[in-house]
DNA sequence: TTACTTAGTGTAAAAAATACACACTATATT
DNA sequence: AATATAGTGTGTATTTTTTACACTAAGTAA
């Protein structure tokens, strides 16, 4: 019902959970909040969304603003709209995942003045959050739990270039349980999304794995068939 | 990011995807607009967020509204935030479907005066809709065709007793193919959330189906594993 | 009693998922 | 040069799940 367009006093804005997998420890970005309320609180980064923004470009553009990253796989998957959620009025506020590799070279870009600092925190060990930040991080983990297993969201949290190995550490973190290393690489390989190349893993003190990328045309084919993990 | 409350001139509705089931047909209860924009149209029905609502209880009470109906197992689905998807300012939707059962006792109460009427149309033979509510009705039937397969929503479609292959014509319409009969009975029955009763269908001119209920306690249980059809 | 219409049932074959253990190889250490 | 170390990489047998497929039983209507 969308005739009548009065003045309402609702804010709307865009929360973002980032996961972010530095090759051992799953981690979510957090942001340490200067202003009340909450000041001195851990809190999602997040924003109000423009204007004259899509949806999915203000989240982009939150997520640039903060990380300095581009072209982040990143999707929607709840809007939170508790009357009370926020002590200051009525904010209804869209959450975000997005997945992101970390470490070496790309670092977070300085981020805007609304936070004192913004941190990488491994998801064993959150801190309280601010708002109901910790319900909307809850529902995060579990759509991504629901979407590795269908759809190939894994490779964005890995390099480029990957072994086997590190590719199922990523479920194993994800997913919360071991898997059987010859049952993972048989269906994983079966899927034929993942083109083997001719280079070695560099600089480990043991037999070098084989190196692995994803191929997005042969998934791209794929597609509409589900696949399963 | 929620510690500045501008004044913004943006307005948060919900609207709804109704998706009503006759016995025969899969249909969507859509309204006939009485007002610019898009007067004459058919429209899904929707409305504003209350001040103090939550989103699920805004999306109850319009459903209420808009039909009499109560207690209707309901879910958001995706937000809707292009900038220029409503004509006369910004407009962010929030989707919501629902699964109702049609037909006897239960008539559509009278509804609001934004429409001229509502009415149940057939999902096979849709008119041209308003705004977008094409793709919010895409993206709710492609929803609820993978809910479907997982979570016992067909029995929403379906009056309290029902026979197995009125449960299995819920399904293929839903899913948009047929199934095979032996297959079907033996894996939903598998699930063991039906109860058979000592009942027969009643006032068929050929041998009469067993009837069953859907069992809500030992579907409780089950939860936790996903079931899948 | 017969014709009609839908209900209800089983099995074999194929495919997918699971459980499980050891030899190989590159490097570091002595 | 020999050895220890640590992770790589592979195959098979078993169980479970999925699929394909066709006839008899029961009730109603004429």
């Amino acid at each position: 019902m969308e005739q009548i367009l009065p003045h309402l006093d609702s804010v709307f804005s865009i929360d973002c959970v980032l996961f972010g997998f530095d090759g051992k420890e799953l981690k979510i970005l957090l942001i340490e909040r200067n202003e009340e309320p909450f000041k001195d609180w851990w809190a999602l980064p997040g924003n109000i969304v423009g204007p004259d923004e899509s949806l999915d470009q203000s989240a982009a553009r939150i997520l640039y603003e903060l990380t300095g990253l581009r072209g982040i796989y990143m999707e929607q998957y709840y809007a939170f709209g508790d009357p009370n959620r926020h002590p200051q009025g009525r904010v209804i506020t869209l959450a975000y995942y997005a997945l992101i590799r970390l470490g070496g070279d790309k670092e977070l870009r300085p981020i805007s003045t609304y936070a004192k600092r913004a941190n990488w925190l491994p998801i064993t060990d959150l801190p309280k959050l601010a708002f109901d930040h910790q319900k909307i991080y809850d529902k995060g983990l579990e759509k991504i739990k629901r979407r590795i297993k269908h759809q190939p969201i894994a490779f964005e949290l890995l390099p480029e270039k990957f072994t086997l190995t590190q590719l199922q550490h990523v479920y194993e973190l994800v997913l919360g349980k071991k898997l059987d290393k010859r049952n993972f690489r048989k269906k994983i390989v079966s899927f034929g999304v993942l083109k083997e190349l001719d280079e070695k893993q560099k600089g480990v003190s043991y037999r070098a794995a084989t190196l692995y990328r994803f191929d997005k045309r042969k998934y791209a084919k794929l597609f509409g068939k589900e696949i399963s993990f």
